[in-house]
DNA sequence: GACCATACGGAAAACGTTTACCATCAAACG
DNA sequence: CGTTTGATGGTAAACGTTTTCCGTATGGTC
């Protein structure tokens, strides 16, 4: 390995030269820039991270914990984030928390032992997340993504959960669909639990029935086709079931299909996210997209604004959705 | 922050044994070693990662880079991978190549920067990925996995491609059908390669049409809707698709049923790897199964007992597939 | 020419660990 | 009782940067 002090050495000049020169914090001299630069290329220098990190105290990197690394909506984000914040030559560390939030709350204690500069969070549960945020004792900034945690005043980026599942339901109700049931998702999940007292207020707003059959479970394929099953055995079939999210509306789709159920001529069903899932399965999924790379721009920037230490006001965005209706819903005829 | 130091002053010894404590390098008396404990218990002692790491050479750290995040298949072997090599202590950084072996290759510089003990790698051009293997210059154990890279001796761990599509053929032309179309990938993926010139074998081998009636273009979905308009407007239609990978088989059959032709009455098509998705499109995707907990299993332990130092001759590991039978190759019932 | 401001280079002190090396002590052994 | 051995504790030297502090040179202004 060679070091600074073997530039140092080749190029004739001291080791805090070739430092400022590396790493840009001080001018030198054009000759002795060169030199140094011809040095180190010579000998293939690679600057130690630790040493410098070490030394610095930062690290230009931000970590980044989602509950789920298989669910592609938490994907999305990720690649929009990773794209704005390489922009600012800054480096992400992904990590999977597992719907836990123990190992969440482990996963920010190794984020900040490897002094990332900033987190992004899309946390496990709106209460006992408080822990990953005592955690971080405000060494660094941390903004939360999609998901809330109760009573503690952070920056936050969400959807508004709330007007995607009003314009669902107005949708649902429009189509003649009356008597209407939930599957959402329990747990301490802020954007599960706003989707249900959503669906709770729209329904009794358009005067349907349903407002009160409501089915709890988990973010999940596997849950939808779970609940489906329950749903497809009922003596009277409701006209539409409205989903918390795509994986779990795949489930139940499937799962009436298979039960002989047409859909959307027997039972509508409606999503929320709009990944990419939605435009593959048959038939299309009517859901609720996202702003995603709004929502990541937004996310990154105003991380990347308090990491520079500019930013001061604690900022909770929610960002308007919009409904994308396909055939799930209606028999309408649609592109991928 | 807390040092090692206040620790030390704290309970009455000298860094030197905080430190044993601490890193469980040599025994301390127990009486010292309590006095340690509680010193740092009571001051919440963290160590220093980048001092620790700097001084020891060695951050029990691991690296994966995969071509794409947001595919499925390679999000399961990261999952796997990871809890694999937890349960050894070691942590795990994820990175993205976007297909791209110029970004993989600033990937593996940087988690070589970071010094990792060692890479995962799921490379994304068997001809340009040298560069990354030359960037890591031996200094750390790297293992091949999926995707394998030309004329360079690697440890590498993958499905028998070739086996897997000849399964996929008998099984198409055991169910009557003889005129086939390929549906593939290009550029330099060593599964793209195989799978192809295994295609071709297997048509000629069952003595069937379409050996040479070949598409090329990427794994992705995208690409199997675009492949599949150009089936659907041929004037002859095939007996079946044969699909380089799961989500090309999306695509195409997304498309054919667009366009009026029915799968698999008109048209079987099947896919390759069995993504959880096949189990939720309808019809279901016949396709082939990897060994995906055995394959990721297998790369961490070799991985593992390169960084260990036990470990001497080059593994190339050939997994065996399994052929997963969905509705859309043939008409039966099963359940997701 | 005297003075000052500015630019630049170098020596050395951090940063927080780990570990080589030495000192000490107690037990074991002849 | 002298010597050896093994266990344990401490001191100080690494690890490779960054950065403070100081010295020198350069150029400009009066």
């Amino acid at each position: 390995m060679t070091t600074i002090e073997d530039v140092a050495r080749e190029a004739g000049v001291s080791v805090a030269s070739v430092s400022r020169v590396i790493s840009g914090t001080r001018s030198v001299r054009p000759k002795t820039k060169n030199a140094v630069l011809e040095a180190a290329e010579k000998l293939g220098y690679q600057k130690n991270y630790f040493a410098s990190a070490l030394r610095r105290r930062s690290t230009n990197t931000v970590g980044m914990v989602v509950p789920h690394i298989a669910n592609p909506f938490f994907i999305e984000l990720v690649e929009r984030i990773e794209n704005v914040i390489q922009a600012d030559g800054f480096d992400l560390f992904l990590c999977d928390s597992r719907n836990d939030p123990a190992v969440e709350v482990r996963r920010v204690r190794a984020l900040i032992a490897r002094q990332v500069d900033g987190i992004v969070l899309i946390c496990a549960d709106e209460m006992r997340s408080r822990e990953s945020i005592f955690a971080v004792e405000n060494k660094i900034p941390i903004v939360t993504l999609d998901r809330s945690i109760k009573d503690i005043a952070l920056d936050r980026i969400a959807v508004d959960n709330g007007l995607g599942i009003r314009m669902i339901v107005d949708h649902l109700a429009s189509r003649g669909n009356r008597r209407m049931t939930f599957v959402g998702a329990e747990g301490g999940i802020s954007t599960a639990q706003a989707r249900l007292e959503a669906y709770q207020g729209a329904v009794a707003a358009i005067g349907g029935e349903g407002g009160d059959d409501i089915m709890l479970g988990s973010y999940s394929v596997d849950w939808g086709w779970e609940a489906g099953l329950e749903i497809a055995d009922r003596p009277r079939l409701p006209d539409a079931v409205v989903c918390a999210n795509d994986l779990i509306a795949v489930g139940v789709i499937r799962r009436l299909l298979s039960r002989g159920i047409r859909v959307p001529d027997d039972i509508a069903v409606t999503g929320f996210d709009d990944i990419a899932l939605c435009r593959y399965v048959d038939p299309g999924i009517t859901t609720v997209r996202q702003p995603i790379d709004l929502m990541a721009r937004e996310a990154a920037s105003i991380l990347l604004s308090r990491i520079a230490g500019t930013h001061n006001a604690v900022v909770n965005l929610l960002v308007c959705p919009e409904i994308v209706i396909r055939q799930s819903s209606c028999n309408v005829t649609t592109v991928p």
